[in-house]
DNA sequence: TTGTAGGCGTTATCAG
DNA sequence: CTGATAACGCCTACAA
């Protein structure tokens, strides 16, 4: 016997459609000798609502949609077990889909979501994007949303977010409490938020402790890779001998880094101090273990649900809900590399 | 305007529901014009199909469910992404669920997604299961069901695996070629078939090299963790200081060994040589470098994928389908730790 | 070429 | 306490 429904329940038992549905929802008004035997007979025969019909009648999916650049990446890696954990938690399930950092598949993935009628979305923005016309479409349909880590200040959603600004200030200072006087930024592309933030937080340390900026000191990834890491440091070796000091946008890059002092005997700390971002576990396995900022990665994915939660929750009650952001805390973790 | 129905466009347009879905399905029994009005009206409506209605009538949701033991892991995380790639360009999306390595999550994870009438699985098991009764019921229910990676082989699924066996072995043999002449084997937790292939593979190879096997040089992990592997160095250094090889069931535990050697200045590969197992990322990174055994993870959910596919268009078209075991091949990769 | 009718399985309303 | 009926939105025989 393959699946069954309610019709076959109220069949065998010869009652109505209606009173097994009742039953098995714990409706008041239903007699309870009759309650009974529903219960006793759906739970014999296995019932399990068919979630098509339910998903149709209810108008809800049960379902969110998470958007990331990429799937393997310690970071974000991490917020898709904070999400689903979160999800699961709430009885709701994770389509996950990835945008390989390009706009085309971010606007397609987001497409797809839709179509499905997913109750929500959270998104984290590929790196390309810096005119997201479809995401405030997202909100024009009404489908709550949840941004973060990338995000864009534009689009009037959610957002999970640290303060990236801030974080790459304490990095940059930490050096500078190191000893460091000419410290050399490795920054992200040009678009993403966080990239640019970072940069600011870097300027501004250097600013406010009266080291002068030097655009020449900032080296831009395309592709934030551990072979950027490598060239970077390659270059700033040869262009700038005396740099005492680097701050990379994110470990990978920062262990790109390393690789290369390691190679040419550079020092680590002594001759150069390093620090990174996120705290990749690969971080802690490197030798000398890198410093770096440590950023909330699950506990990230579990609020960007919740805000979501709280939205759809909202929505389905029709009260109104005005977008939240939602600040998590970083802190600087001390190593051996400064 | 909300969510557009063949309803309302039928309504405008002033002719029946079932001509315009017959236009936009490109049947070619309509009216020219019709069609053209029709299209024309849904291109500006922005209509777009409601799912939970089509799920409904045609009893496929065009969704697959994911189960593995942990998303942040870098085998499986390029798993993920290889079958949500694949799944992708097949019209299917992929729900992922993480059985975080307790078959008691495992259990509620499979009955999430029979719930949500996914059209197939594709499931690693997690390292405590042995007695997997919940996996029959999958195809009892005739839910089209693939095995990756830890498999059970009482199951009658299709597989996507590699030769654990084989290629432990040769990754001995490599030990062995390099001159070692006291293997230590840090093996994975006693159910996983995997654990115990790769175990079955270093017993051979010793055996095949006339290296007499001694099972007090087998250590075995619980939890698989960098720990674990610094721990176990520590055993062996201390209860076999003549041990000049380690085979470590997977990179991980193999850089907690490094990690640990390079604390107390051992030095590898003179003093002792060590091989991984997965290529991880992290073992490029890490000095000495980490040999290890390549597996093919991401052709892995690529071909996982397509195995269900064809399972789940076997049953669509009512044909009989064979479970399939595919078998990847691994590589050895000799870096700087042999 | 167009439209009517029935059904996918569930839920909610309302009358009995 | 029970059940008939309609509706969610789409698809597809079949009839006109």
């Amino acid at each position: 016997m393959k699946n069954i429904t309610l019709k076959q329940i109220a069949e065998t038992l010869g009652i109505s459609i209606t009173t097994v549905s009742k039953a098995l929802k714990g409706y008041t008004d239903v007699n309870e000798n009759t309650r009974k035997s529903v219960l006793e007979l759906a739970e014999r025969l296995q019932y399990m609502p068919n979630s098509f019909a339910v998903n149709l009648r209810t108008q809800e999916s049960k379902t969110i949609g998470l958007v990331i650049p990429e799937v393997v990446h310690h970071f974000f890696s991490n917020v898709i077990r904070g999400i689903i954990e979160e999800a699961e938690k709430n009885g709701y399930l994770v389509i996950i889909l990835q945008s390989s950092e390009s706009v085309a598949y971010e606007k397609k993935q987001i497409e797809l979501l839709v179509q499905k009628r997913v109750d929500g979305i959270i998104i984290s923005l590929s790196n390309e994007s810096n005119n997201e016309t479809y995401l405030s479409q997202i909100i024009t349909k009404e489908i709550p949303l949840v941004q973060f880590d990338k995000i864009s200040k534009l689009i009037p959603s959610s957002k999970v977010i640290i303060n990236d600004q801030k974080a790459a200030y304490h990095a940059v200072s930490h050096l500078i409490a190191k000893g460091c006087k000419k410290i050399a930024h490795i920054r992200g592309p040009v678009n993403p938020q966080n990239a640019i933030d970072r940069f600011l937080g870097y300027k501004k340390a250097l600013e406010d402790h009266n080291i002068s900026f030097d655009p020449k000191l900032v080296y831009t990834c395309t592709d934030v890779t551990f072979e950027e890491g490598k060239t970077f440091a390659e270059q700033i070796i040869a262009s700038h001998p005396d740099v005492d000091g680097i701050f990379a946008i994110t470990d990978l890059v920062a262990v790109g880094v390393l690789a290369y002092f390691n190679d040419h005997k550079i020092r680590v700390p002594e001759d150069i101090k390093l620090i990174g971002f996120s705290n990749w576990f690969m971080s802690q396995v490197v030798s000398p273990k890198l410093s770096t900022v440590d950023q909330p990665s699950f506990e990230m994915g579990k609020q960007a649900f919740n805000v979501l939660l709280e939205e759809i929750n909202a929505k389905k009650e029709g009260i109104a809900f005005s977008p939240k952001t939602i600040e998590l805390d970083t802190t600087i973790i001390e190593r051996e590399s400064t």
